[in-house]
DNA sequence: TGCCGACTATGACCGCGGTCATAGTAGCCG
DNA sequence: CGGCTACTATGACCGCGGTCATAGTCGGCA
């Protein structure tokens, strides 16, 4: 999630995830993004003559493919790839930002959601393709480690869900009880999973 | 949730509720609430001489003790109670709304925690609290359900995290595709827990 | 040199919304 | 009747924030 150098225009929607993760949509302000992203004021306009709408949007798919992303690194860490350790990882990425920079953030994708789902057409769209695109790759790798094609979109429905979950709770709680939780308590359902014939 | 005819008050924290659950805590007015809940604008200061906050967090607290109020009901609603006809009681409460009301609303506490966990202490704590005012008796109801000590509190908090997580995925696709898989996925592993030993 | 496009800079506008101040009404008690 | 308490009524204040308008800079290219 430290990836410097890039363009501007690149900063301000890092920065409006950033943001948007911490503080929710509407107390999220584009002054404030500019700021945060050391990206002239003016530039916003130049870049999202959306307004702020599309700068929210595009911060969401960004999150997304993000999440997206992440799941071959995950597989990559693991040295023999499990779907209970990938979500062990998955949520292990939580867990570890919880204990080094606080419980400052939740996932962008679910403040857009909870903000402008009914408000704004656009950013729920988003929203729902954000999720796409992160459940995308989990399926595909439980299918890799041997779980049935149906299941498999089913079974990664379901840990997002259970993470976005504990997310939210860990958040509130301020205590990284929820994540470990639903990571123990459904590792042994995922592993099941790739020993069923379905 | 039609619990129409009492004092203004309490008219309007549940409207608050009602509100923040659709738009976020941030969209939403303290004027809207008092149009919503039918009751004098100057009301406000009146009951809530706390602001914006207070009346916050009474409509998170008045969320999380209905929430908890519920499981006896979809207790009661079962012939024969099992962990994951509990379970798909919970869910099923979500899926009717969506189905007959459409996908406005989510969970307020979900909002507030989104929206003031970084900005206010207070509300933070209301949501922390108001999910624990929700766990207790789920947890409660499963080891009622023959489920060992530790594993009940541990599979409520999995239910409740996988609840709120497909509540976020539904809303965004408008679908309740996510709702209804995580209750399929979901309900052998929480029935199983009832044979374990441990 | 001079034009042009891309980008930056800033101030103004304007509605929204939480809060405060101040006053009004209604009912009860003494 | 006077006064007290609970509640209602409204207008004003004031900061915030998204957006618009307008102008400035800067690099390349002919």
């Amino acid at each position: 999630m430290a990836e410097s150098e890039r363009g501007p225009r690149e900063r301000m929607v890092f920065s409006a995830a950033q943001l948007i993760r911490r503080e929710g949509v509407g107390a999220t302000g584009m002054r404030e993004v500019a700021a945060h992203a050391e990206a002239p004021r003016g530039s916003l306009q130049h870049y999202f003559p959306g307004g702020k709408e599309q700068l929210v949007n595009e911060a969401v798919g960004w999150a997304g493919r993000y999440a997206g992303k992440r799941v071959a690194r995950f597989l990559a860490a693991l040295a023999e790839p499990t779907p209970s350790g990938l979500f062990a990882e998955m949520v292990r990425q939580w867990t570890d930002e919880y204990r080094t920079e606080g419980f400052a953030g939740g996932c962008p994708v679910a403040a857009a959601t909870v903000d402008c789902a009914e408000s704004s057409t656009s950013t729920r769209e988003a929203a729902a393709t954000a999720f796409a695109t992160w459940t995308g790759p989990v399926a595909e790798a439980l299918r890799d480690m041997g779980v049935p094609g149906e299941r498999a979109g089913a079974l990664a429905t379901l840990m997002i869900s259970a993470l976005e979950g504990a997310i939210l709770i860990s958040r509130a709680e301020q205590d990284t009880r929820a994540l470990t939780t639903v990571a123990r308590e459904l590792g042994p359902l995922l592993d099941a999973a790739t020993h069923t014939t379905g």
